[in-house]
DNA sequence: CTAAGTGCAAAATGTTTGCATACTT
DNA sequence: AAGTATGCAAACATTTTGCACTTAG
């Protein structure tokens, strides 16, 4: 957990501007892959995977996890900054899949509550809330 | 989404009778597969696959996506009840990898204030949060 | 008898890993 | 120069799928 060496390397520069730039995205490996293709910049796979996660680890970036077969996703969060001030929760609608940001303060309210009851420590960056969505539910039949 | 014919077939009560008694447990398909193997009544994993995601259709088991590369888990939750009654949540633990059983009554109400102010239902049985347990936390080093 | 479920094995997919090479410091 | 990151391709693991056969209704 201690061994990196972080090289600035030009790869692990590439992401981190195509990560800031689509800030707000859910981006996948193969987003990322497919992208730099298309730009010409292309990097290995394996690359992309270990950079995007030791951008997950330096918190640059944070790491979704969906169900397990569609790919994880990622999604920019700030170099300097800390998550903390963003909190930003997901919902992921089991039937139209879509993934839905979410700011909401009541729900930070869990993270304490979790570790002043339970002694747990969320990570919010990592907890996605699965259900259905205010369209699929309420518009009844959907896609 | 109701090509359900849902037969009455062995396996499916062998399965039923599996995650019955393991009931509070979390089990993968992989885990199914071997029990059976070891007590002689194999069924194919493909069929195990399809009953799993059939079962966890009609409410008999719930799923939990861990992290996408460890298998998803399931537990039993009942044939007649309705999960409402138990809100059970779990918590994963990205240090040592645990998978915590969670009932609370705090928690429930971000099930209605989700609905409440984002319209968003909440399925509590396929949400797991992330985050650091109170072991890992608080012990310090852990494995 | 007909439709549905089963089982085998192969396919598909996302992610990880080994190793030689190129690059950062 | 020494150590790290990269890249390719092969490896992995889980889940899905095609098809012939069996079983439930």
């Amino acid at each position: 957990m201690s061994t990196r060496a972080n090289y600035k390397t030009k790869q692990k520069e590439i992401l981190i501007e195509y990560f800031k730039k689509t800030s707000g995205e859910h981006i996948t490996a193969g987003d990322v892959c497919e992208h730099l293709r298309s730009k010409g910049s292309t990097i290995g796979q394996a690359t992309v995977y270990r950079q995007l996660e030791r951008l997950v680890d330096e918190g640059i970036i944070g790491k979704y996890i969906i169900d397990g077969v569609t790919p994880a996703c990622f999604e920019y969060i700030g170099e300097g900054v800390h998550a903390d001030e963003k909190m930003c929760f997901h919902c992921k609608c089991e039937k139209c899949g879509k993934l839905i940001h979410m700011h909401c303060e009541e729900l930070e309210g869990i993270g304490e509550h979790l570790y002043e009851h339970h002694g747990f420590t969320l990570n919010p960056m990592r907890t996605v809330f699965y259900g259905i969505c205010e369209e699929c539910a309420g518009g009844g039949t959907q896609a």
